[in-house]
DNA sequence: CAGAATCCTAACGGATACTG
DNA sequence: CAGTATCCGTTAGGATTCTG
C-alpha cells in the first residue's frame, strides 16, 4: 500500500501516466498535455517515474533534440489504477458541485 | 485525476481507509493498525480525510473518552482503489525482490 | 527542443513531551 | 484514551531565467 503511494503519490505522476497510455510523447507535448506544470517539476516527476521503472526515456540524437517518454510494461500495468482514480475523482468533483 | 490524488495522496491516508474498511476503529486501535505513525501525524491525516468527507469521526462523551472513526459512503467508495493499490504495490514489491 | 540553474516557501512528515 | 504543544529537517512544488 505505502509502496504504491510512494510511486504514485506525486501530484502529477498519475496524470503523466494517464497521458502516456495513449502512446509515447515528447517532453513539451507531455508538458502541454499534463497541465500547468513547470518544466522543472515535470522533469523531476519523470525522473522519479523512470527510476521506479514506470516510464522509459529515449533520447534521439538529432537536431533539434528529441526525447520521447513512454510507459514500460510496469507503467502500463497502472492503467486500471488510472481509470479508477479518474472515475473517482470525477465523482468526487461532482459531489462537491452538488454540495456547495 | 489531480483531485483524487489530492484526497488520497497523503502517506497514510489510503492505509487508514484500508483499515477502516473492516469497520469502525478507535484512535489508538487505528494508530496500532496503520503502522509506525505518530499520533500527531495520524490526527492530521484523519482531519484531512474528515474534511474531505471520507471519514466520519464520532465522539462518545464517556470516561475514559472514546472516539470512533468510520468510513462515510464516499469513503467506502474507495474500496476498489484500495484493493488495486494494495495489489499493485504487492506486485511492485515482488518485482523489486526479483530484480535486485 | 529539452531541459538545467537558481531561488523561494509552505507544508509534510516525524520526534518528543505533555494533558483533560 | 485521545489527542495537543512544540520543535525540527526535508523536500515537493513552483517561479523565473538561461542554455547546448
Amino acid at each position: 500500500m505505502e509502496v504504491a503511494i510512494a510511486v504514485v503519490g506525486g501530484s502529477w505522476k498519475m496524470t503523466v501516466v494517464k497521458h502516456l497510455l495513449g502512446g509515447p510523447l515528447r517532453f513539451n507535448a507531455l508538458n502541454r498535455a499534463v497541465g500547468p506544470v513547470t518544466p522543472r517539476v515535470l522533469t523531476r516527476q519523470l525522473r522519479d517515474l523512470e527510476a521506479d521503472g514506470v516510464v522509459h526515456r529515449e533520447v534521439f540524437p538529432e537536431v533539434p533534440p528529441r526525447v520521447e517518454y513512454s510507459l514500460t510494461p510496469l507503467g502500463e500495468s497502472l492503467a486500471g489504477l488510472v481509470a479508477q482514480l479518474d472515475t473517482w475523482g470525477g465523482a468526487y468533483a461532482n459531489r462537491l458541485g452538488l454540495v456547495r
